[in-house]
DNA sequence: CGGTATCCACCAAGATACTG
DNA sequence: CAGTATCTTGGTGGATACCG
C-alpha cells in the first residue's frame, strides 16, 4: 500500500505519518462538514438541497466543498439527474457507509454521555 | 440531557443540531489534532514530548490547545507530577477510551483502504 | 433546484521567543 | 521538560450575487 512509499516498499498505513494517504483522508472524514454528511448520507441517499437542511448550520459552499471531497476519496457518488429542474442525488459507496457506521457509533456515543458532558464542562469552566 | 432545553425537556440529544452539546462534543474529538491525541492515548498514557513526537506534525501550541479541550470534554485526565524537572501525564478517562476505540476503528478501516483511497484520488483527479 | 464565483472577516495555526 | 506569550499569515468559512 502506500504509494506515498513507491512499489514493494509499503508495510503498514500509519495515520499518524504525515505522508500517509490514510492520514489525509481521516482528516477528509474528520473533518467538520463532512462527518456530519456522513451522518446524514448514512440515513439513506440526499439531495443537496435536503443536505442542507439537515446538517445544520452547513452554508452551500462548505456543502458543495465537503461533498467534493467526500466524491474525491470515493465516499460517496453524485448522481445528476439530468431533468429540469435539476435533481442531484448523493449516496454512500461501500466504503462509505463503513465509514458511516463508525462515525455514527461515535454520535451515538456522545450523544448518550451529554450529561456527562455537561458535567465535565461545568466542572472545568468552574476552575 | 441536554441542558441546552431547559429541564424536563430534553428527548434526545442530535448531533445534528447545532446547540447540542453532543456536536460541541463531536467537533472537539473529531478535530484535526485532538482526534489523533485520542488515538495515541488509546495506546496508553504520554508525557507532553512524547505525545508531541508522536503526533507528527503538530506544534506545542496546537497539543495544547487540543488537550485543554478535551480536558475540558472530561476526555482525558492531566496529572503533573510536581517533581523537578517537570513530568506530566495525559490519560484517558473511560469517556475517553470509548471514543478513542470508535476512532481507533475508523482508523483502521481507512489504513486498509489505502489501495482504494489511492485509486479513487487519482480516478477523480483525473477528470 | 443545484450549484459556482467573489469578496471579506476572522481565526486556526505555524514560527519564534520566553518562563517556571 | 512542559508549557505560555506574542506575532503573523494563510486558509476556513460566511454573505452575497449570479448562472445553467
Amino acid at each position: 500500500m502506500a504509494a506515498d512509499e513507491g512499489p514493494g516498499a509499503a508495510l503498514v498505513a500509519d495515520v499518524f505519518a504525515r505522508a500517509c494517504s490514510s492520514r489525509a483522508a481521516f482528516e477528509t472524514v474528520t473533518g467538520r462538514w463532512a462527518s456530519l454528511v456522513l451522518l446524514a448520507l448514512g440515513e439513506g441517499p440526499y439531495r443537496f438541497g435536503e443536505l442542507r437542511r439537515r446538517v445544520e448550520g452547513v452554508s452551500e459552499k462548505m456543502l458543495s466543498q465537503a461533498l467534493h471531497g467526500l466524491e474525491r476519496e470515493g465516499l460517496l457518488t453524485r448522481t445528476d439527474h439530468g431533468t429540469v429542474p435539476p435533481r442531484v442525488d448523493y449516496a454512500l459507496t461501500a466504503l462509505g457507509e463503513d465509514v458511516a457506521r463508525r462515525l455514527r457509533e461515535l454520535a451515538d456515543l456522545l450523544q448518550g454521555a451529554v450529561p456527562d458532558l455537561n458535567r465535565a464542562r461545568a466542572a472545568y469552566d468552574r476552575d
